[in-house]
DNA sequence: GAATTCATACTTGTATACAAGATTCGTAGC
DNA sequence: GCTACGAATCTTGTATACAAGTATGAATTC
């Protein structure tokens, strides 16, 4: 793997895990000294980074990560809806969706009690089943861009904390879907997949700084004792 | 600007004008030395090239512009529709939307007659009503995404040719979606929007060497009279 | 004490040198 | 004539040096 690569995913840990907090300023040098490496390829990571969202660049003035916004995250969610009930609404359509659904049925429409979750996972299960959701349409943009689009909103769903209620809920909601549709009720997957999405959606408002530090606590040790 | 910037402009147009042809293989230094350029600031806009879905590299082996794929082009077309659907329901849905639609309607609800329009322009001009669709509506990521994909989709765009017939019925297929929003015909508006569309995504299909060779032509010169 | 100016340190932007790997083409061996 | 090998050449990947612009803070002036 190239350096560059290495830079780039421990940067985007780092933020992930809010070891990097949103509003931080730094430098190139700086995180070059961190990883041992050149500023070349830090400089390529920050602007894949950038590209991405996480972080921008201030001319000859430095680097910030992205401060959170709760708007362009709510955008998101909404983008994500369109596109998932875009796929839902063509699988309903489609004669062979049985067969496409298939590996996605066998994780989610058995007895939820009879598997074992960490509520931490929860949200790494949750986003394959959407994954999945776009993996069954035929279109490899929309699944791109909808990859995209879950990427940038992972921050937020860093700050989620999983209740044994809500892990019940997650496993209920995507069997209600999954049903919905094969048995082609595009109205209904769709709506129920809405209010699925909405229930993330609707946790950004509620961002705090002292929920990030929590979740910081939570995720990982200090920047500096690594 | 940056020099980078410049260097991806230049490239970018290089790509559109069919300078580079896809399927082209080059090296960076290559396009340093053409462009005056050292191969840092080369590299910088090749890779945002790269992100853009222009250009491809290959590990220690150079870089190649994306050779044309329908299927690409087709996926991309069907997510414009499905974006620019949505907005137009959610349009429809607000009541201060003739306001908002305002400047598209002084463009595009007069006697097309009365503006005189140069072929090679319509493209141009066609896009810059998609956008300003896009504008009204309320969703700024969903307008960057949708600049995305219609950015990819312009290269495609210069093989069209517009014959004056094409014009008219660009006027007339726009007018007419405006209107269809403005009275709220929600079902109206997106079935028109659709099949005017579809009518770009359906010239996907007829790309041929001997149309690029000519749209080459049209364009510009040769990279090496430049 | 407040405002201003200028030097200094720090930042990114760019060029260049070198390292590491891939390809290519000629040559030796059969 | 064909194959295998290897050196030369080309490619990108990375480190480093320098250029250009920005912010900061101390000294100066009022």
């Amino acid at each position: 793997m190239n350096l560059a690569e290495k830079v780039y995913r421990q940067l985007k840990e780092d933020i992930f895990d809010f070891r990097m907090l949103p509003g931080d300023r730094f430098s190139e040098s700086e995180v070059a000294e961190r990883m041992q490496a050149s500023r070349t390829p830090v400089r390529e990571a920050l602007y894949r980074l950038e590209r991405d969202g996480y972080v921008q660049v201030y001319f000859r003035n430095g680097w910030q990560v992205r401060p959170f916004d709760f708007r362009y995250f709510e955008e998101l969610y909404d983008v994500r809806i369109l596109l998932e009930c875009e796929v839902v609404r063509r699988l309903c359509m489609e004669s062979d969706r049985a067969e496409r659904l298939a590996g996605l049925v066998t994780i989610w429409c058995c007895k939820p009690s009879q598997r074992q979750v960490d509520p931490v996972d929860v949200a790494f299960l949750d986003e394959e089943f959407h994954f999945g959701l776009l993996e069954c349409g035929q279109n490899k943009q929309m699944e791109a861009i909808h990859k995209g689009v879950c990427e940038r909103l992972r921050i937020v769903r860093r700050l989620d904390f999983y209740e044994p209620r809500r892990i019940q809920a997650t496993y209920d909601e995507h069997s209600s879907i999954l049903s919905a549709i094969l048995s082609a009720d595009s109205s209904r997957a769709t709506r129920d997949l809405t209010k699925h999405i909405e229930v993330s959606r609707n946790t950004v408002r509620e961002i705090t700084v002292h929920r990030i530090q929590e979740a910081r606590q939570r995720y990982s040790t200090d920047l500096s004792r690594k």
